[in-house]
DNA sequence: GTGAAAGCGCTAACAC
DNA sequence: GTGTTAGCGCTTTCAC
């Protein structure tokens, strides 16, 4: 058996109420009968239950994290930034992957409130009106990271898709290219429709069509190679594509170097995130810095303040995002 | 208020005894009685709480898994593999980043144990005395992953280190290579300590110096381009290097084609891990391929059979690690 | 096959 | 400043 508040409280010869204050900090104890408690607490070597503790207090200090794939580069780092900020409010993690499936979704979401967490930060494709009637269930509170709520109605944090990819095709269409390709990710889900319509506004814009160098990838590197073919099949191939995700961008840059085609003098690249992967290939690549850890940061920041009831200005929060240019693109 | 299996039974005219029967799958439940309840708890949205069970049951159902950087895609991986087994169980997890910083280490194992989770995934560099003495209090199971423990004492799952280094070196030296460098990993982690002796063994087996040509990185990116510069200071620079992670390799790569030095023809390369990013880089990366996914998956089942208080024939698992060959050695 | 009741280990009034 | 006590929402004997 493990040693229980019952037992610190008959060691110390106090009442399990004082034990219970000495571990809670609480200051109304005596400096003397404080020292007894924890003289005690540290003979018997007792470890507060936690289990115990959230189910007379109605708090577990746990907030539950639904995230598409950790595996994902792009995720991990959203889920250090989640965790960092959990830490430091004194909240653990429980972290469950959904591959973005909805039914995972949904299932994870319950699973979790059934552990009494007392928040969630939730990471996803596509927020349904399921997903909502769900959040409206919980009764703790959620906060979408890098994922968007159409219907606004769900706290969350982002930075403005449709402009970044606005200012990376603009920024494209500046170096004098007529032809700007867009690989996109798949196409269900909010965050790609943003980019998408960024995208094509940046063309319209400067008079190009917007749906001629479209080509559609799953955000792998795999897929980043095989949409470079697929523009080179292209009648009327295009001088710089914007490609959605940093990691299907390498694809695109190793596919066009295996075949022969120079980065960035025959083929602008330019990516999105600026992941770790962005400096570590060669010619680097231009990209939208998307700062990952931040979202997840500031989510989790966002989540304790709703969690502690305090007063939010904005539920809505939109980080800035910049435009980093390296080598993959033409100096201007 | 949340409703509680009391308002379930009241609401199917059955005691809490029969809700939590059929909560549980119990069979001893008439057919009847069943669908009662099932309608009840349908009609009140009845959400079982887990941690009422939790303290009840003394079984919560979750394991702690303490990882250094989730943001690593190493551990990325590993965290995935550990995740999917858990959930494929019907546990969650509890997520945690450590830094690899030894009171990090020892504060989260007592907090998860304070949660009471039901066993512990660890993950870290140097088990310790002080790691042990937490492990042995512990009364849940633990298990390493991709994490020895020299004394043996703690079940884990690693592949052989010693041996898959001692087999890319042979590789190197056997593409007459007559200096093959090493860029070490921080030295204070038994894996790495284990690799910087495979490659020793083999540089002695063949006759050469083993201590004249390592470096020491800190796995990243940006050390293995230091790396690289540190090599071509020498008076007698290496022909081929064995670099102890995969993205390190890559920064050695990058590092000699930025100063035009030809890999593989001036320069073979050799990584370790074979991450995604081996791919992901031109010449193709040669490396050991260390199963980071099962490494995790294993870990996972090894503590479920733990929990369960299942026979385990061996508590210290090695996989089976090999060599792929790329495009950043020579073909022989 | 079902119900009654005693905990699980703690917190949070409330009393003194 | 400290003790008493009633829960928190379940599981788990033990009866019947």
């Amino acid at each position: 058996m493990n040693v229980t508040i019952y037992d610190v409280a008959r060691e110390a010869n106090v009442s399990m109420a004082t034990v219970s204050r000495v571990v809670n900090g609480n200051p109304n104890v005596k400096p003397a009968t404080r020292k007894k408690v924890h003289d005690a607490i540290e003979r018997l070597g007792y470890r507060p239950n936690a289990v115990a503790r959230g189910l007379a207090s109605k708090k577990t200090t746990t907030v539950g994290v639904i995230i598409p794939d950790i595996s994902s580069i792009f995720f991990a780092e959203l889920a250090r930034g989640i965790e960092d900020i959990a830490t430091m409010y004194n909240y653990n993690i429980i972290l469950s992957n959904s591959d973005q499936n909805k039914d995972k979704e949904i299932h994870l979401i319950n699973a979790m409130l059934g552990k009494q967490v007392d928040g969630l930060v939730f990471m996803g494709g596509k927020i349904t009106d399921d997903h909502i009637r769900e959040f409206k269930t919980a009764s703790v509170p959620i906060a979408l990271a890098a994922t968007v709520d159409e219907s606004g109605e769900t706290p969350s944090v982002n930075i403005n898709y449709e402009q970044a990819a606005y200012d990376a095709t603009e920024l494209l269409l500046s170096h004098n290219n007529e032809k700007v390709a867009f690989v996109s990710g798949p196409e269900d889900t909010v965050v790609n429709t943003q980019k998408l319509e960024g995208y094509k506004r940046a063309m319209k814009d400067q008079g190009h069509n917007p749906d001629q160098w479209i080509v559609t990838g799953d955000y792998s590197y795999d897929s980043g190679i095989e949409a470079f073919e697929q523009l080179m099949e292209m009648e009327d191939k295009p001088s710089a594509v914007f490609v959605s995700a940093d990691e299907m961008a390498l694809g695109v840059i190793h596919g066009a170097q295996d075949n022969g085609v120079r980065v960035p003098e025959d083929l602008e690249v330019f990516g999105f995130d600026n992941t770790r992967l962005a400096t570590m290939v060669r010619p680097t690549l231009s990209t939208v810095v998307q700062p990952m850890y931040d979202i997840g940061a500031v989510a989790m920041r966002l989540l304790t303040k709703f969690m502690n009831k305090e007063e939010v200005e904005d539920q809505s929060v939109i980080l800035p995002h910049r435009i980093i240019e390296r080598n993959s693109t033409q100096q201007k």
